[in-house]
DNA sequence: TGACTTTTCAAACATGCGTTTTAAACTGTT
DNA sequence: AACAGTTTAAAACGCATGTTTGAAAAGTCA
């Protein structure tokens, strides 16, 4: 027949990373079921071990092609915002809707959510692929606000400081719906959100600032101050 | 009569208890297998079923088992500390020590991530029983730094930066390994990351009181000192 | 001890899963 | 139209899993 009988507008592969993806990230690799899988792609069973081999060789096809569309879709720019300050908020506002925003790639995040809690070896090509060159951004935006030695170790814990508090509105994003059901993640919250954790971040890296001496040149370590560590 | 028999040394029941929360804690509901559990409890493959009904039973018992454990070994002790910035270090400190210390209850509080990413009922019942309270102190806590007014939304929203920075440290723990090997997580790690976390939360902190007029209604509680180093 | 209950055990059952197999349908080329 | 290579389809296989069963073992109380 000349209809198209069996090959509708969406490859048959795109359709299966699409639906893995899905169903990955709702119910984990080993909840999720192959034949759910292909049911929602409309496809066959045996499509997956053609093309893929096996049910890992998807899993693992699906975090390369959702790594591929969220690079596609949020390009890194390092350099967002003239000010270190609005150089994080830029930053920050771009992980959080990355992370929460019902978009298509909603799932790679959710994903990501998983494989940080149950590494297996996608965690290891993500962390080297994006994750290390995201958290050199955040690193390095934490330098230029609070002079800090660049490699000084307190560096490294004020970017955790400032991801934590992105991630935490994805990993814990259960809890906070059953504690303040009022809460909302439409864009405009998420801005909102931003800003208020721009804002707590920048009074807490300014109050380091402040007990560093101010070495444009930054190659001094405070000797002043001392933490506990 | 329905009178309570006496237990074997180590009753069946506890021993399930153990090695479910493990294996939940390693696996996940759906990955974790009935003849796994019952391989490390040196139980057979039918006691399940006959103490808990089935597989989901078990799942709940473990959650009930786990919190009354992690409740008798930390007890909450709202008032620990003197000074607001005293509680905010104990608070911190005490959660990062129970959430990443390798201890008796270790599994516990990846299972309660796992809710937190897969919610199930068992999480409600989690949420009302412990974490609501628990973010009623550290909400208690930011109130007294901050001198917001007792309902002000950004109170709700500090708390969350400040657990958001301690959870990192349990939703993320895959990551840091990767991308920071040196970091270690011993109790003086922990206790230096407690450090931290206070320091820069008490910043963000303090700079949002400066920005809010001091109450002259003495609403607000008794201590209004701050507290450095 | 001996009746009675509670717990443990080995084996089997039913189901859902990942995977394989075999053949049919489709594509492009000559 | 006929062929060869590629993709899809339906059914079946083998295995692991949650659950059930029926009886043996252990414990309790008279």
């Amino acid at each position: 027949m000349a209809t198209p009988p069996h090959h509708p507008p969406a490859a048959t592969e795109n359709r299966l990373l699409e639906s893995a993806g899905e169903v990955f990230a709702e119910k984990g690799f080993r909840a999720a079921t192959i034949r759910d899988i292909i049911r929602r792609a409309k496809a066959n069973v045996a499509a997956v071990n053609y093309h893929y081999g096996d049910k890992q060789g998807l899993y693992t096809a699906v975090f390369r092609y959702a790594r591929k569309c969220c690079e596609e879709q949020f390009p890194v720019d390092a350099d967002a915002g003239s000010t270190p300050h609005e150089q994080l908020h830029a930053f920050v506002r771009s992980l959080l809707r990355r992370i929460l925003d019902h978009g298509r790639p909603a799932w790679h995040w959710q994903l990501m959510a998983r494989e940080m809690m149950e590494p297996s070896a996608a965690l290891d090509e993500m962390v080297e692929q994006s994750i290390r060159r995201e958290f050199a951004i955040i690193a390095g935006i934490v330098q230029a606000i609070t002079h800090l030695p660049p490699h000084d170790p307190r560096i490294r814990l004020c970017a955790s400081s400032v991801i934590g508090q992105v991630l935490f509105y994805r990993h814990a994003q259960a809890v906070v719906h059953r504690l303040h059901p009022e809460q909302e993640f439409a864009r405009k919250d998420l801005d909102a959100l931003a800003i208020h954790i721009t804002d707590f971040s920048a009074g807490a890296l300014e109050a380091i600032a402040k007990r560093q001496p101010v070495k444009p040149n930054g190659r001094r370590r405070s000797g002043s101050r001392e933490k506990n560590a």
